[in-house]
DNA sequence: CGGAGTGTTGACGTCCGTCAAGTGGGGTGG
DNA sequence: CCACCCCACTTGACGGACGTCAACACTCCG
């Protein structure tokens, strides 16, 4: 019966990712006790989370939205090392200071909380740390495989690769193939890709013109379905 | 008294790795459980510890030695994620295969554990699990910068950045600066910075006559004392 | 309608890759 | 002990992929 204590709803028994990262880990009972040490934060698009080198006070979990995160060279030159979406984990840092900037892409939504009630948590819930040692563990792997990227592919090869990896997170299936609306702008796609804008953008018309993609708008890019699977397939 | 039950020597104890790695989460007591599960794996240089895609049965500690930690693409492109050295894990995967091979550049001494035994620990000793996760955040960060370099950096950069990186790792110090012994070859570095051979070739030999470092030999590099504080300040 | 911001296209330059020919040091064997 | 070879490394000549700089186009605003 609603309105009892036993049955009474918390924010988090409906969240859009209960069942993603860390609150997986959790039945309803404990994830009680972490929805007590819980914030909700919203940001505008190309609002900032945290800049690198600010001290690491906070985690957070993705809610709704996307994200980027990036370093900065002394001279401006930025490399951006991921992009999350709702599921992500976003703060694991070992030093006291965030080893990279975290920014919206588009209006977010995230779940706070401090690394000094998580940390209690952790020690109550072991289960919890292994969740986080799985959802590293993973970054880890892409990681690896965005340093492929970087260090041995072209231009062309970067992009499918992204594109295919966007269109798993965020991409809409119909009849035809595969919708990606892209919450990132050409710059960010360069600063991911180790390209310049320019490349990106002759890249994407260089696949525009072979058939490879449609591009209705800016920042949407179509995957037909036979391109797809030649794609998965290795070219 | 040497020989009693609770002062018997166990083998971990005179490890030279002993508070590293996941072994310094633990103390002596605890250290003797973990004990029970290791088996020491010696390999001679070039020997291989496990293949990209080969079932993720073991996770190791680097006792002594170096490894290299590499991928490739089908048609042979290989990038290295990075070199291991003692007191780096090794094997961390949520996956059930390894997502990169591991290769000994010279011998090498490993401490072995299987996954199933390791995650029967990591319930008995939530320490454990956290020292993974600290160890795995490193990681992270690390890899944050290997993709720093192989996005944004020139070439100079690049073996600038790795040699700091390696004389921190495996550098002498003395009066004149510090000395490294690479247990690399000119292909290892090129693969791991994104580079060819040639061209690490051509930018060592550019610092060389620029005075940045000398090469008593192909294996060996030396940074003069006022050069390394140069660069650690930013050129 | 006009301006600003983002994206595209073009002309040109450059850094690094490719291909090929040395070079030198360590190991083997005579 | 020396000669030879092998392999890793170096060096040179050249080319190409991508960066740079600049002009232009499209869209979203007011």
């Amino acid at each position: 019966m609603p309105g009892t204590a036993a049955s009474r709803q918390f924010p988090c028994q409906t969240c859009e990712v209960r069942d993603k990262v860390i609150c997986a880990a959790l039945d309803d009972e404990e994830l009680r006790h972490l929805s007590a040490i819980a914030t909700a934060v919203e940001l505008k698009a190309e609002g900032v989370v945290f800049h690198e080198g600010d001290d690491s006070t906070y985690l957070f979990n993705v809610v709704t939205g996307s994200l980027r995160l990036s370093k900065l060279l002394p001279d401006g030159r930025r490399q951006i090392t991921g992009f999350l979406f709702p599921g992500d984990f976003l703060g694991l840092s070992i030093a006291d200071v965030y080893a990279y900037s975290a920014e919206a892409m588009t209006e977010t939504s995230l779940c706070r909380f401090s690394r000094a009630n998580l940390t209690k948590m952790l020690e109550r819930f072991p289960k919890l740390e292994h969740r986080l040692l799985d959802l590293a563990s993973n970054e880890l792997a892409q990681a690896q495989d965005h340093l492929m990227i970087l260090g041995r592919k072209t231009a062309i090869e970067r992009l499918l690769t992204i594109l295919l990896k966007l269109a798993e997170r965020v991409g809409q299936r119909d009849s035809n193939g595969m919708t990606i609306e892209l919450p990132m702008s050409r710059t960010d796609l360069a600063d991911y890709l180790g390209l310049t804008t320019e490349t990106v953008s002759r890249t994407i018309t260089r696949l525009r013109n072979e058939g490879a993609v449609k591009t209705p708008n800016w920042r949407t890019i179509c995957i037909p379905k036979g391109v797809e699977l030649a794609l998965r397939t290795g070219d």
